[in-house]
DNA sequence: CCAATAGTGTCTATTAGACAGTATGCT
DNA sequence: AGCATACTGTCTAATAGACACTATTGG
């Protein structure tokens, strides 16, 4: 930084600028068995008392939106987010003035993958807030649920988000442990398209390229063991599309 | 509304959160030739001065970031924004606590497109700001360019966007008037990613699916007349897939 | 043996990409 | 005529999607 540069900066005195404050919020996915879910808050206090809302906090001052998501995902969920190999990436911002009757607040949203065996989801311990988070299904509240505030839109864009994303990239593995079989990932692209219309025998041959395979097999109760695979590239090329319902 | 939360509104005093400076950076993207351009402004005052930046600007307190960011568009451009078809769509948000050296300022990218015929840039008055804005070629400004704050960023985020939207939709059209030869548009396409690499034939049969012939041709002054077009459906399917380099 | 799952084989219709060929209008 | 551009035709290799088939396990 040149001298002239410093100057300036230490005679710097802000003109007044309209000022906000600055919240996460997070739209956190887990799937059991063919479900996708996700985690909602039940609202204390007004406005929108006892009403469904999706996790968050303020961003503190020394943090960037993203540190601050992780942060409130570990304080809400309670979570070993490394044991769940949790993802979490910007979604978008909602900067409606009026999004939040009692102040301007402006959210950046994020959208959080935790891993499951897609047997049991994730136990939510009761966090810094009063009320532990719950998991629903996420179909099941895009239909019928009443969100807080502009979270039913927020909802809906991660979910549009991740059905998007999976045809082109193997986020879809963020949602399972770091080994697992054909048949678990395709329970969760049928989850995320809410679909069962994807064959498994094409599935296997259009993934099979993308992934590596352990070598090892595992057996599920019944039928025949299935191969153990690792996520080998990121990408997929070409594209699973996905199918017209 | 019920009458408590009215209650509860009323009575609402506000605890103390960390607020910010909310503001919005515009990544203005224009087609003259197969050449991609940006529209920047050179910075006249520390820090950065005589850097190259994105236009951009305070959200106020009234408008959510869209709107700001459409404000600007034309504040910094002083076009006929109609006449230029201009497109506006949010990127992501850049948040880093020390993005600006003065005080913490949290932008939200948009990515902007003007429409041209594909010969001459629009003009850029000088808006309420000192300088005029000027156009330079995307892919010379990431390769050489020095640009302020986190800018450089945010240009490779818009175009990483548009490059991967233009795969599926036909977004690229917003960069051509209503109406336009497919010459044009695979022009457009070829500046987006450049390349040179679109077959001229290839590229006619998978767009005139989506695309609505006006019955009328025109002529360039060398070849055969141009069927003239328009967009029907806005989606690809199936998508055009950018060649590798 | 039966049921359920894993994974491969096969067939057909569709498509991409390369490139040739024809038509049109300007100079 | 000569040339540049617009667009269609054609060929080949690759692919998607449907579905049959075999193999392997637990009950």
């Amino acid at each position: 930084m040149s001298a002239e540069e410093e100057r300036f900066l230490k005679d710097y005195v802000p003109r007044e600028y309209p000022s906000v404050a600055l919240a996460v919020d997070l739209v956190v996915f887990a799937v059991t068995g063919s479900t996708l879910n996700a985690a909602f808050v039940r609202r204390g206090n007004h406005p929108f008392k006892d009403a469904l809302a999706l996790p968050g906090g303020f961003v503190l001052p020394d943090e960037d939106a993203l540190t601050a998501a992780w942060r409130e995902l570990e304080e809400e969920t309670g979570l070993d987010l490394g044991e769940h190999r949790a993802h979490v990436e910007q979604l978008a911002t909602f900067s409606s003035p009026k999004r939040d009757p009692r102040m301007r607040v402006v959210s950046v949203a994020h959208l959080a993958l935790l891993a499951t065996d897609g047997r049991t989801l994730p136990d939510l311990a009761r966090g810094s807030d009063a009320a532990a988070a719950e998991w629903l299904p996420v179909y099941n509240v895009l239909a019928d649920g009443d969100l807080a505030f502009d979270h039913r839109e927020i909802l809906a864009a991660a979910l549009g988000r991740l059905a998007g994303k999976i045809e082109y990239t193997l986020t879809a593995a963020r949602l399972l442990p770091e080994e697992f079989t054909l048949n678990q990932l395709r329970r969760v692209y049928q989850a995320v398209w809410n679909t069962t219309r994807l064959d498994a025998g094409n599935f296997t041959r259009k993934m099979t390229g993308a992934l590596q395979d352990s070598g090892r097999k595992v057996t599920h109760g019944k039928g025949a063991p299935a191969a153990v695979f690792t996520v080998r590239d990121e990408y997929l090329s070409p594209p699973l599309i996905r199918p017209a319902k």
